[in-house]
DNA sequence: ACTTGAAACGAGAACCATTCTCATCTAGGG
DNA sequence: CCCTAGATGAGAATGGTTCTCGTTTCAAGT
């Protein structure tokens, strides 16, 4: 139950796993339009808030408060209110993976645009992937007519992909070890 | 914090909301299925874990803990522990919904046939559905394209349909009151 | 710059779904 | 009938998350 983390930030946003949509916006833009939201709800944006959203706007897969806390090095309680605030105000999605214990956090779709999650069974690392365009849209309307059926009002959908990752698959001895999780 | 609850267990599977890709065992095939999958690891099929099997054999979605409970009338700790068991020898599966604190509880697909749900972000019940398999299978296709160039393994995905379920549209005021959840 | 009220912060207590413990009960084989 | 491994159930313990509250920071008005 102490899994050592290693996540690795990368300082920029160069040929990365995930590009969602074409519509995801660079880490300045993602401040300013954070920025925006919060000075209309007379919410200030502060130096905490801000390393948390810096934070997630550089990862590339949802992450647990423990991974918040320690790349920002801010204060448990800290971490919590300031997600909990960032999510009330629509900018921040938690999201939890049937296989850790631990919630995750990412950055609102309209942020990041619309992505999915490769889960890794193992250690539970979730990481960000888009499906091609027509798939989704075959999806969005399939789901739309099922949904109309029972009388229910689509929001959107989550769709993951459950497995093994490439680090588990390499160490498949030790649980989740040497992986990021927590 | 305290939602009354109204599950209905319908008394047969005459008509039902979802009938998972044709493959969906009734209540008699499943329990001799988990009898034989017990009988093998030498686990006995009790009363309390039958029960709690009917329990989910019947219900058209996964149930959180208290609802399994209150239909089963098994003590808590008795409910978890059998849950525990069951999921460990792969015959129930275990769920969460981001937008509920609980976490919910299902037969393993091999049982209930692949399916996916619509999730109320509202009083959080998960109904079963099932796609289109043309759908089901383009999904598939694209699903593990997307993880070989990942190196991911894949074992199966998740999708559920986020939404507002057509008791919560009815009746918007309370937060999923008269509704089934905890 | 100084005051002031509102918002933010941080450390620890509290919460509560879930897991664990352990004394007791039960079923099936010899 | 006895024996023992497995099962049960009540309550204690765990631990991620939330709440509390005294302190600090910020921005606006003076």
């Amino acid at each position: 139950m102490s899994a050592r983390r290693r996540i690795v930030v990368p300082d920029d946003g160069v040929g990365e796993v995930s590009s969602p949509h074409g519509s995801g916006a660079d880490v300045d833009e993602i401040h300013d339009a954070v920025a925006e939201r919060l000075g209309n709800k007379v919410i200030r944006y502060t130096k905490t808030r801000r390393s948390v959203v810096a934070v997630l706007a550089r990862a590339r897969q949802p992450l647990t408060v423990d991974e918040i806390r320690t790349m920002t090095a801010a204060p448990l309680s800290s971490v919590y209110r300031t997600l909990a605030i960032l999510e009330e105000v629509g900018l921040v999605h938690r999201l939890t993976n049937d296989n850790s214990e631990y919630a995750r956090f990412e950055l609102a779709e309209d942020l990041l645009g619309h992505h999915h999650h490769l889960a890794c069974a193992n250690c539970g690392t979730m990481t960000d992937v888009t499906l091609p365009t027509n798939i989704e849209a075959d999806l969005d309307r399939a789901l739309a007519l099922l949904a109309e059926q029972q009388h229910f009002t689509v929001d959107g959908h989550r769709l993951d992909i459950i497995g093994t990752c490439a680090t588990c698959t390499d160490i498949p001895r030790a649980q989740g070890e040497s992986t990021s999780d927590l």
